[in-house]
DNA sequence: TATGAATGAGCATTCATTCAT
DNA sequence: CATGAATGAATGCTCATTCAT
């Protein structure tokens, strides 16, 4: 819950309208991403949503945030996942290995994302702020306990094993013999320690 | 090594300018891509190299030409060196590390090539015949002697670790959390059958 | 007359300034269509109107609709004018004759409309299915009514004779020996049944 | 036989290997322009004739003198054909349709000559002073032939019927229902007193 | 507040013509 | 003399972003 859905930026909440404006902005990106991914002309997005461009930026005055809002509820899940999947009592490593297989769900299915969160350049800022901040803690609790679990043996950055799951979403469905799925088990599989 | 350097397509000698133009195009080209990826404008490519664009129209009908000339050596070397490994008699699946750390050093240092691997438009067309494809055989190679080894136990598809390492390698210098030759190692690692 | 004045493609009304803009844009057109030809660059036309291209490109996406727009009123006369001269009662043959004459005061003062009419690249098909194959029923009538009162005795075919006409009308101001209007008139009595 | 074959341009006779060169050139340029029109790319030409594109500029400074080389034999039968037609006591107005014919076989296959013959651009000068201006005399031997038989009642001016003919050429293939020797027939046919 | 018209930079690509070799 | 490499102006087209209505 973020104050792109509730509030507005001066804390007055939202007026009805504009909600349902925003959601109907939601689900119609959501519906062009999947198309055309998340660099789709701007045009294309408030046609589908049918509205006017200008309400586009007035709601996201920069690209990256209505991609954020877009995705903003599975970022979420997937932040919690990672906490709960502990909580429950599984292994620090099979959670590690469930949680980035959780990521890759989200990220093959959102044909452009993985790709938007390699590009570094400023108009993705807030992509990586709103997106990778937000995952790093999750990756780092995990790989910290399977390192404390002793299952883990390696020095890797919690933030670099994220980028690398992320990177290997990408194209993950274009041809068949790429198996994102099971190139990252495998990369998680090689953090393990030998034992 | 190619006609690219000393031939015409008809066979008869480049002209001595030619020659020269050609290989500051390459250069060029080459500071260009690491600047500003391989989609760099052509304008941009010409002007580091001094020369009009329609030079690089001709000695590079298309872009992907150009990207492969420009890295022709390196994709030779990489094609190289994993028979030359086994041949060496070093352990297949010790030498499927080192060849991907051969490839890693490769794709790294060049700041939008993997990138550009995982763009699969028209446009790049000629780069996966002549990049991807010349790998693939050699990524399989050793992925098949590892095998046969016992020293691997895993079906993934030589072309699928081979864009897997490709993935790996993108954005491989932006953020010092990020270690893209870590990261391939520990893919690798992955690999290894659970003995 | 057509929704190219006044209302948009959704049929609500266009906006003032839009409408505004669309004018200017085909008057400049036109004037740049009469000193370049209807092949001028959309850059010229552009600056002639004051306009951006992309706002060209936004009301007239091909050159084909551009043009036609541009000369639909006159077009649109010619077409009328052909039922409308033999309702009168004028004779067939003299109703060919006027609407010929009709159609050279046409395409003589448009510079480069011909040329474009007879230009058969597929950039121009919508020219031709919009300009001539509206044209070529109104000269066929013409010519059937004057074959029916005996007045012609030709099996030429009324797109022949349109095109024919058309191509008369190339260059008819460049230098004063060259008469449009009386070879037309020329090639029109000589359809004429020798009596 | 003009100096493009025999002599260069300072009178002496021209070294055999250019006459050699000069006729591979229009025999290769005829055929090029038979492909692609008079507009044909310098690049295209040089290389069906096998040799640089420097030397059809060494040999035709301009497209136009290219083009009227190409055809100058042509152009001298066409030259030659009216009065010859005269001479045999053919009656003049039959004598100029028949002249009229042969200019139609002339250009009609001659892909992009019409349309050339209809440019002004100061490119093409050369093309008018040297095809035009040679048959333009021509033609109007004929016509005033015919006037003073009482045959033709017109004051058509020669260089406009020329062009007129010129005119009616153009696309003479594109299309089944044009017929461009039929439409000059008509207009010649349209020249004869109306007795 | 919402709309969508307008802007214009940015890029690829072709080809006539010149001139070093 | 012949060659063909190099030049670079010209042009079509797309789209992010702004702002008048």
């Amino acid at each position: 819950m973020t104050d792109t859905e509730l509030l507005a930026k001066d804390g007055r909440p939202k007026r009805a309208d504009a909600r349902r404006n925003e959601q109907s902005l939601l689900d119609a990106a959501a519906a062009v991403f999947v198309e055309s991914g998340v660099d789709a002309p701007v045009r294309d997005i408030a046609r589908k949503a049918g509205v006017g461009m200008g309400t586009i930026y007035r709601h996201f005055p920069t690209r990256a945030e209505l991609v954020v809002a877009v995705y903003e509820h599975q970022i979420e899940a997937c932040v919690r996942a990672g906490p709960d999947l502990l909580r429950q009592g599984m292994p620090p490593l099979a959670a590690l290995s469930v949680w980035a297989d959780l990521l890759v769900d989200f990220l093959v299915t959102k044909h452009g994302l993985a790709e938007a969160l390699q590009n570094d350049s400023v108009r993705y800022e807030a992509l990586h702020s709103a997106i990778i901040d937000r995952l790093v803690p999750v990756c780092a609790e995990l790989l910290a306990a399977a390192i404390a679990a002793g299952d883990v043996n390696s020095d890797i950055h919690p933030y670099g094993l994220m980028r690398g799951i992320g990177n290997l979403c990408v194209d993950g469905r274009a041809d068949s013999r790429y198996d994102a799925r099971a190139l990252v088990q495998t990369l998680i599989r090689g953090l393990a320690a030998n034992t």
